[in-house]
DNA sequence: ACTTTCTTGTGAAGTTTTTCACAAGCGGCT
DNA sequence: AGCCGCTTGTGAAAAACTTCACAAGAAAGT
């Protein structure tokens, strides 16, 4: 677990407990990128995470912008991990005139009319939906058609947009369905 | 799609469509937990919606204790969705001595040492952690003991449970890199 | 240098999930 | 009644995914 040049290694074994997965599974997943394992001693962790950062594609920083500044959008906003991690809000939109100029931070909320332009000459990459479920549909197709490449939704609304463009689902209504699911599954065996 | 009983229908196919899946999938699924579409026809909307409402155990009412009054905490309390789906949270409770008393609706803050008292007097039995990744797994082992059956995680860990106790998870960062993972790698095909 | 103890990477086997394909059933039309 | 256009439910085939199992490499002790 610790080498004598310092590193600090670890095995597919302790890194399949921590996942809730098998050992088997993590070296698949892991060898599927390439072989960077060492026998006998297991990953170097530092080596190991740096591999990772590449393969999602964490070695730049995404812009994002947030359409919707509600309570889920501010919740998103304030969240401490978001910057820290590679992703910056570039700019706030909303539909409402009244939050329309209001700061967060350092961003002024924008009108929604400029979600188009502001993709355009921000380079936003990702688009978080934080709007009504009857605005959904609508915000996704601007967003695409301006150019964004991944849209993560909180709308509680299956979003059609082209294969191409990756969609995240985050739906609390649905997460807890899951869960009463498996509940009721559960008792009925 | 509309029958002469005035009943109106579903096909499996345009199911598909609207699920972003095949009709294949959809009638297999169905299939599973017996079977009621009509043939020539497809399903009828209203015996299928009652049929999936007791699928997924959404025939009662969950009793739901939010963990954690922080900003998402505010967000899910407030999602509108939330009590008309037929979740009733019947206790909010956080360790922040500054928050303790606060009201939220018709709901007081409770002490986070109330914990097992109020699971067990309320008959809680889906619990939301909407808790810094530190306390996590201490709430969520809590929680278990004293009675609680599923748990939605919005902590950024992966939680240690029982297996028979069903974890949601919901990590921000999580949907953002499974975004930019996929679109790092349509880059790079 | 040899042995022991670990642990990776990966074919092969096994399992699960998805898709295919079609008999059988339903409703409407002539 | 008979035919036609649809659509389900489901075995069987195909594909995807997971687990097994082990050769081969790496370190540490003797």
């Amino acid at each position: 677990m610790i080498q004598d040049d310092g590193g600090v290694t670890v095995s597919s074994e302790q890194l399949a407990r921590r996942g809730h997965t098998t050992a088997a599974q993590v070296r698949k997943d892991l060898s599927h990128f390439g072989s960077f394992g060492k026998r006998g001693l297991g990953y170097n962790v530092d080596e190991l995470r740096d591999r990772l950062r590449i393969i999602l594609g964490l070695d730049q920083v995404w812009r994002v912008i947030l359409v919707g500044a509600g309570r889920i959008g501010s919740a998103l906003f304030e969240y401490p991990d978001f910057k820290r991690r590679g992703y910056d809000c570039v700019a706030i939109v909303d539909s409402d005139p009244e939050k329309i100029g209001e700061k967060w931070g350092e961003r002024v909320i924008q009108p929604a009319e400029e979600l188009e332009s502001l993709i355009e000459e921000l380079g936003a990459t990702l688009v978080i939906l934080a709007v009504p479920a009857s605005a959904a549909q609508s915000v996704a197709e601007r967003s695409v058609n301006a150019g964004v490449r991944g849209i993560l939704n909180f709308a509680p609304v299956q979003i059609q947009v082209p294969e191409a463009i990756p969609v995240e689902n985050v739906n609390l209504v649905m997460e807890l369905e899951a869960l009463s699911f498996q509940i009721t599954r559960a008792l009925s065996t």
